[in-house]
DNA sequence: TCGCTGGAGGAAAGGGCTTTCTTCGGCTGG
DNA sequence: CCAGCCGAAGAAAGCCCTTTCCTCCAGCGA
């Protein structure tokens, strides 16, 4: 690989010169001398060696991406939002995928730290796990010490900015929308139950069933994997142990998706027969049969405003911004029959 | 932010000893400078910077992906079987997202070459631009020439390895099944003309007219852009020109979900009164309804084997390997009524 | 004509790490 | 008892680049 050195010998000028003309530095050049250089740059395809200049420059030009899956469309969705901002500020994205195994997230946060990005942005739940949190904490403590920036989203509890999804109210207004249809036997196909987003969504159910007179028992709540088969089989065990349930809510829509699935091979009619609310609303939300009725979260906003907070002003104290649920109502939710 | 120098004075040794104990070297250290130094390493949160690690030893450690976009679900899956073989070989993706722009395509080429990546893989089609395709492959022989690695997904004519997904033997099924169902009057909504993706396609799709007897005129094609609305828009368009269409073939998923929402729109059963064939085979495919008869890619698959090329020996001559297409028979398809 | 000034180019000092080459101390064998 | 060795630790070079600090020379004014 060509090095500065071999442009500027090919060039008959040195080193100092021809960075000064690879660079535009403000620093003038004679045009004779400009020309040679930028004729070696070309002939040798030379390339700025970016890990030198990183050395040499000591500016952190790229920021660190921790998601539990970039392929899930749900951090699909987030990870655009944040790609946007980033490449506005020209910055770089390095994204690591946790696949939601914490050991794997804490050793992506020391990977990003020594890769010297700028900011480290926690995409996706946190966990119901101490020693985990504790951990992660203070890494993050650290690498915030030494100038480095870190934003999370969804995640109570940690060093940093946050933007918080209205995951807690997201699932208030699921469970009301149901209880005022009139539903009173309701299934709930639930995430993992370790993930903080889980339990957030699920307190807001039980809020509303609460202000409607009601308890979701924990029987008709089934622990799934915020996926589409997942949520199929669960949908399964809820119908098979509760044979008269009318509505069913999934924690996500992918689980929504899944649900369905299970309805229609058994010939159920939503929402003649029983009613699904989804959450998130996810893109195909509206193109699936009847249109889900879901919870409208705004990913790539969540994105946005994360990366604006890591790569905007450091503030004195951690801020957090919290982005409102709505519900958009489609056709798969229905009074009961 | 601590430096391997800081370290090593805590701990009351040379830097050379710490750099020693902190990368496991062979040379044996005494169990009581070891103990020291790891000590130090732990009170200071010391991270080594990786950049100065790379300058140092000079082995490449990340490998560089060029996509589309990742948040296209198509990408998405491509990229999960990236990925995965990437972290299985200990490597860490750089992922640019070029939004179908060739400029920043370029651009992206040799940012990676900056960040030394040890190979660089290049996602989805590629364009009918001879200017663009003499320059990128000028900059990757170059690259190759360094000692870096290349391989392609679902392009021709380039430098490096290549995985070719069968775009043109897919586009024959999907005119075949439609062909052979009965049908006479079909539409097709394209991707971007300029794509080679497209184009083999419906060089598959006429391919299959043509041993039915039959063509496709250029009336009967739409370009659109590869997502839900521009498939969407482009099946109202083809039904106000062509009113009497029994089917219509999209050349991708997000499209032929796009065409079911117009149908469904317009009242139109599928396939009662009209046949929908799509292509990717997307996990969501199955999960519309009615369920879509579409042409399945491997998605992953492709991914894995691209990345396996880039990160395993090296050949002599550029290799191709080639992933057959199949049909995926489900319900959006039957014969015209 | 000489002393200055200012501008253009180069030398060299980092920046943080790895690794080769040295050094030094303690041990063994003659 | 001393030469010679070996093993463990440290000194220093080098990776590639940026940038400060010098140097040198031309041109200007006195």
């Amino acid at each position: 690989m060509a090095t500065l050195a071999d442009v500027a010998r090919r060039a008959g000028v040195s080193a100092a010169t021809a960075s000064r003309v690879i660079n535009g530095s403000a620093k003038p050049v004679a045009d004779e001398l400009r020309g040679r250089v930028l004729r070696a740059v070309d002939e040798l395809h030379y390339v700025p060696n970016a890990h030198a200049q990183l050395l040499a420059r000591a500016d952190r030009v790229a920021v660190g991406v921790i998601v539990h899956d970039v392929s899930d469309p749900y951090f699909a969705e987030i990870t655009r939002g944040l790609q946007k901002v980033a490449t506005e500020h020209g910055r770089l994205c390095i994204i690591c995928n946790s696949y939601r195994d914490p050991d794997r997230e804490l050793a992506y946060v020391d990977l990003l730290r020594a890769q010297q990005v700028a900011a480290i942005v926690l995409t996706g739940s946190g966990y119901h796990d101490q020693r985990f949190t504790r951990l992660l904490n203070a890494k993050l403590r650290a690498y915030e010490q030494t100038g480095g920036r870190v934003a999370a989203i969804g995640r109570h509890m940690h060093a940093g900015d946050s933007v918080l999804p209205g995951n807690e109210e997201g699932g208030y207004l699921a469970g009301a929308e149901l209880f005022r249809l009139g539903h009173k036997r309701i299934g709930v196909v639930a995430g993992p139950k370790v993930l903080t987003t889980t339990t957030d969504r699920l307190t807001g159910l039980r809020r509303a069933a609460k202000e409607f007179g009601r308890t979701i028992g924990p029987r008709r709540v089934v622990y799934a994997d915020f996926d589409r088969d997942s949520g199929a089989a669960a949908a399964a065990t809820l119908l098979d142990s509760s044979p008269t349930l009318t509505a069913i809510a999934a924690l996500n829509d992918a689980m929504a998706i899944g649900v369905l699935a299970t309805l229609r091979e058994r010939g159920l009619s939503v929402p003649g027969d029983i009613s699904v609310i989804g959450f998130d609303d996810m893109p195909i939300a509206r193109d699936v049969v009847p249109p889900l009725t879901t919870v409208h979260l705004g990913m790539p906003e969540l994105g946005m405003r994360a990366m604006a907070l890591a790569l905007g002003k450091p503030a004195r104290a951690p801020r957090t911004e919290r982005l409102p649920a709505t519900l958009v109502r489609r056709t798969s939710t229905g009074p009961p029959p």
